[in-house]
DNA sequence: CTGAAACCTGAACCACCTTTCAAGTTTGTT
DNA sequence: AACAAACTTGAAAGGTGGTTCAGGTTTCAG
């Protein structure tokens, strides 16, 4: 559908102006998208928020899918490395799903727009979106393996129980996070909680 | 942005010969956003598939959205019903869900467009997917205090539990069932894998 | 049978948007 | 200083597709 020059995403600016310019229209972009989701959001809108033409657009971008995959692809990124600088090698296992969930609560808290997006890839733009969440998926499984050897964790665990983590988590966030109401449990207790669910599921004892 | 006239959906049809052009109407959209995604998706491919003019569209809905919204109820109604009729008051509560994923995994696996049409929901008409969650939560809570009043759960369970298990639930029809691949694991052993997860989690004994 | 209501038809209207482009301005190098 | 490349500009081309409408056909109650 498109033969980019580069890796994949935007034109490459050489001079300052240039890389000013980009910039704002990613920023601009964001927002709008964020607010009016992919298809009811414009290339007017985007340039109008970012104080530049119309036409300064194509310098940068091929087209809106183009903008929208950048933006995608920065944020998945983003979202790997929030995860990333929660977590430290001497946690336990447990301890581990405990901070990397309530890392996931507070970054999607804070980032509304980002899950907003992320979710809309599903449509505009599938293979990130699968890609987004098979590399989340993966890196679960490998802390649930890594559990396993440590001893920590019960054996056998593989991609079935990473999904159903990472399902408990992103559905924790949608509720807590997105949708947060008020008088809901703070994120602690939510993180808390799962964790329990985690450790020793639901069933009552000598069953 | 609205004013309908009866409770939500489509003008009513008066006779048989309405009521035929009305199904053909859902039965095409239901492919036509299944195949193309909401705003892909014309009203000029749903008509030219259910063999009718376009003016008619406008017989049975006011627009687009209207009658995207028509279907997000109507499969949403059909999920449900999928569900509650693989339950029965005699399994125990931990079968209780066993059978729940089990079934959900299966419907989702035959009913790939209602998936894909409910999750687009999220931009389309955000009020019925919300409501679509909620609902769907709120009925895994009320099993889950029931499996703790019959003593088969441990007590305290409660809304983020609910959350929890729907999104193991979720993500895991996505991947095993939409995302299907070539040696996968049958819908048997994930079921069984998340109901053994849920009963006592992965922390190894003596933890 | 008959007339009114229900329903059907498809061309045309219209609002909106992505993308292009030719002409001007700024930047940075020699 | 001078020039080429980078960058900017906004009007307009070119499309698309939702929605309307006036006129015709079918249905069905009385």
């Amino acid at each position: 559908m498109k033969a980019e020059q580069g890796p994949d995403q935007a034109k490459a600016p050489r001079t300052e102006r240039g890389r000013k310019t980009l910039r704002k229209l990613l920023d601009a972009a964001t927002r709008e998208f964020a607010g009016h989701g992919f298809h009811d959001a414009s290339i007017s809108g985007i340039t109008r928020r970012a104080g530049v033409a119309l036409g300064s657009f194509y310098t940068y971008f091929d087209s809106k899918d183009a903008i929208f995959r950048a933006l995608v692809s920065d944020m998945s990124e983003g979202v790997g490395r929030a995860a990333r600088q929660a977590l430290s090698p001497s946690m336990g296992a447990l301890e581990i799903e405990h901070a990397a969930l309530h890392a996931f609560l507070s970054f999607a808290s804070e980032n509304k727009e980002i899950y907003r997006i992320i979710d809309e890839a599903e449509f505009v733009d599938p293979d990130s979106y699968r890609a987004h969440y098979e590399t989340i998926g993966t890196r679960i499984e490998e802390r649930l393996k890594a559990g396993d050897d440590s001893g920590e964790f019960i054996s056998g665990l593989g991609a079935p129980e990473a999904w159903a983590v990472m399902g408990m988590n992103v559905f924790l966030g949608l509720r807590y996070a997105i949708w947060a109401r008020e008088g809901d449990p703070a994120f602690e207790e939510i993180a808390r909680r799962a964790n329990d669910l985690l450790a020793h599921g639901i069933a009552s004892y000598g069953d």
